[in-house]
DNA sequence: TTTAAATGATAGTAATACTATTATAAATAA
DNA sequence: TTATTTATAATAGTATTACTATCATTTAAA
């Protein structure tokens, strides 16, 4: 049996359910790449169009522009990654063990043999650490708020700030510190391997240092509590 | 006497030297009033041409585009902002105080009486905490990096870094640590305003609590060890 | 089989992101 | 002081971007 995983999605997000139709899905699909290889600010439907072989105003059809594009994706990225945690902390009691695991999951990247779905999560993974911030670093940041298209991160954010409450209920900042977590597990990694003097990795760039220094970051923090 | 601060800038960032002329510093000072305004995306030099009132190839003799423009006032900002730290941390000798300081100065609004110079210091901290990171996420930040764009940031850095090993010599991520400070000093500021629950301090909204969480981080980080 | 929904093909517009040219004014050097 | 460089203003023009609109055709659902 092959399932596939389909993220329930705002529906303010786009005009017509890219996930529903084989268009869509080939949005979503040559998207994702178009965007990973040219980035965002290069980025136009024109192109996308080009390169699924459909024309613009189609694509105009599922997403009002390429603004709503990217905010669908992080979106459907953290929504993803949700559950991604979700699923491999299952079972797992320790709070301690639990976050150790998130950390592990939001600093490392992912391998593209899920094959879940239409997205290739790994380049999405690479978007994310590149171009996610600028879903919300913008002046409709409050309107886009208000309609809820930051549901699926704020969510994770909360989830993971439980954790850390579950851990040292006294430690007074658990929701800065995992948006600091998140957030870095991002930063540092486009860093390391972009302007390697703002980190510590510059020579291994290796993904298991991020790793231990979000562990040290956030265990010593909660330790002293 | 009224000392008027130059800050001296990378030559690739221009084509013409904005410090040195009349509509080059009104370029600086409407084009700071005008992307805190509206946001680096809806800004544009035709805009900026009408609010200072010459034509858009007027602009383009300074800058080669709004791109460059952004990078010049960010490298212009931590420049600056590498000014203040050294002149208010001066003297002070212990380097936990003098990281206190920092971590103060980087969370703090900055006031405006300052006048320094024809760039509203106020104005440009709100546009780097909200469109600084746009300078260096695209796909040209390795062509950027290595024509030193980023060197101003990349000192600051460095600088805190180097207070970091000096308050714990052991302590094995100063860097990141330091990148992380800087980061989180504006991300956390533009969330508590902007996307509240991915923060502790939605409710007061108090850049004090910014910088009681970001002390809190770093000297638990390294009085551990 | 009828009807609705989705797509393709084509056209068109306003704004953006530039480049080029020429005239004029202001500052500087001979 | 005049000659000359330098900066700016005025204007024009192009390619691309970011859309919107229309209508014919194919595909899928009732």
């Amino acid at each position: 049996m092959k399932l596939q995983l389909e993220i329930k999605m705002n529906e303010a997000l786009f005009l017509r359910n890219p996930q529903s139709t084989e268009l869509g899905k080939n949005i979503l699909k040559h998207g994702v790449q178009l965007i990973y290889k040219t980035g965002f600010e290069t980025f136009t439907f024109k192109k996308l169009a080009e390169d699924i072989g459909t024309t613009e105003a189609g694509i105009y059809r599922y997403f009002e522009n390429k603004h709503k594009l990217l905010v669908y994706l992080t979106a459907w990225y953290w929504g993803w990654l949700e559950f991604q945690i979700s699923f491999h902390t299952n079972n797992i009691k320790d709070p301690t063990v639990k976050l150790k695991r998130i950390i592990k999951i939001l600093a490392t990247a992912v391998e593209d043999n899920e094959q879940t779905s239409y997205i290739n999560e790994s380049l999405l993974h690479q978007i994310i650490i590149a171009e996610g911030s600028k879903a919300y670093l913008t002046k409709q940041v409050g309107e886009d708020n208000k309609q809820q298209f930051f549901k699926p991160y704020k969510d994770l954010c909360a989830l993971i700030g439980n954790f850390i409450s579950e851990c040292s209920p006294k430690y007074k900042y658990p929701k800065s510190l995992a948006s600091t977590i998140i957030e870095m597990a991002h930063f540092q990694n486009f860093f390391m391997n972009n302007l390697p003097s703002l980190t510590d990795f510059g020579k291994t760039k290796k993904e298991s240092e991020i790793i231990s220094f979000l562990n040290d970051l956030v265990f010593t923090s909660l330790k002293k509590v």
